[in-house]
DNA sequence: CTTGGAATGTCAACGCTGCTGACATAAAGT
DNA sequence: ACTTTATGTCAGCAGCGTTGACATTCCAAG
């Protein structure tokens, strides 16, 4: 209900409680239109949101483990094990038993996992192209900081890690 | 795959895929961040990001009916009803019948509901004061920029409405 | 070498929240 | 008055979180 406020001498009007707000509504709007797309396509396969986070992420690492998904993705272990059980399945993912260690499990796309991937991202990046098109890269920068910014504390190292 | 492009004779090295692909997974991460408060204090009550979701909006707007909310929240009457039945009957939200058009329910916070409400909105805007402030100002307007043309259009005309 | 504990991953069952379908009630058009 | 349309409720299914129990493998202590 703090219309405006002076600290230490400088005015920080854009951390009013309605700019607040309004940053938060912005967040959740934005990230129905950030998904929108994949899931459109995700439909067709009978997949959902979460097959579609495991495939972006074993493309992006290809012989992951399970265990380092598991961190990447915040859910348990067995959360994601019904999600990769089926793209195993599909076979769109491939697991191979680790040769050093032999509980491991090494994720790989296959070709066909690697053609959905490239559908989803195609959908995702262009949604994601455009409105960085539209607002500029001074925009682009902002939208980035304050995301990072957001991160809790080991999500944020993590990223700036996989940089 | 393509590194650099160049259009119009403008440089716009900030669209090339590895950064549109940065942009994807900070979004991913921050959400993380950003429901990771609420969701504790949601945790406590034995509710959900859904009942989250609808306290925010009939705290925006009370009096809203139930088809108005739908619209805002983006799914079917039948997954909004049942959240709505449970802060009901939980004392959280009040349903009137409308007195124009008896069909409608138009909703309202009750004190305990607003007390809720209170307690979600300082967790979740805590987090974005703070990374509001550590990215400062220029960086604020940039990222409100880039989620609105994220947006679907119609949500997009809805929240510039709503100002 | 054996054994006990820790790490990795799988199977089962439960809860929240999307969804569609069927329906009751109220309003509005013919 | 009758049909159509709009609003909201109840029931049941699916996706994807969760915890619990367990098999396999590795490793370290004895």
């Amino acid at each position: 209900m703090i219309e405006k406020r002076a600290q230490g001498g400088e005015s920080l009007l854009f951390l009013t409680d309605a700019q607040l707000r309004r940053g938060i509504e912005a967040m959740f709007f934005a990230y129905r239109g950030f998904t929108a797309d994949p899931d459109r396509i995700l439909e067709q396969y009978g997949y959902g949101r979460a097959h579609h986070r495991a495939v972006h992420f074993i493309n992006r690492w290809p012989g992951t483990r399970v265990n380092d998904l598991l961190t990447v993705l915040g859910v348990t272990k067995q959360s994601l094990n019904r999600v990769l059980r089926t793209l195993i399945e599909d076979g769109l993912v491939d697991s191979r038993v680790g040769t050093r260690d032999r509980r491991e499990r090494h994720l790989t796309l296959t070709d066909k996992g690697r053609a959905l991937e490239r559908a989803l991202s195609d959908a995702q990046t262009a949604r994601m192209r455009d409105a960085f098109r539209r607002a500029g890269p001074d925009a682009v920068v902002g939208f980035r900081r304050v995301l990072e910014e957001m991160m809790d504390e080991d999500l944020r190292r993590l990223f700036e890690d996989v940089a």
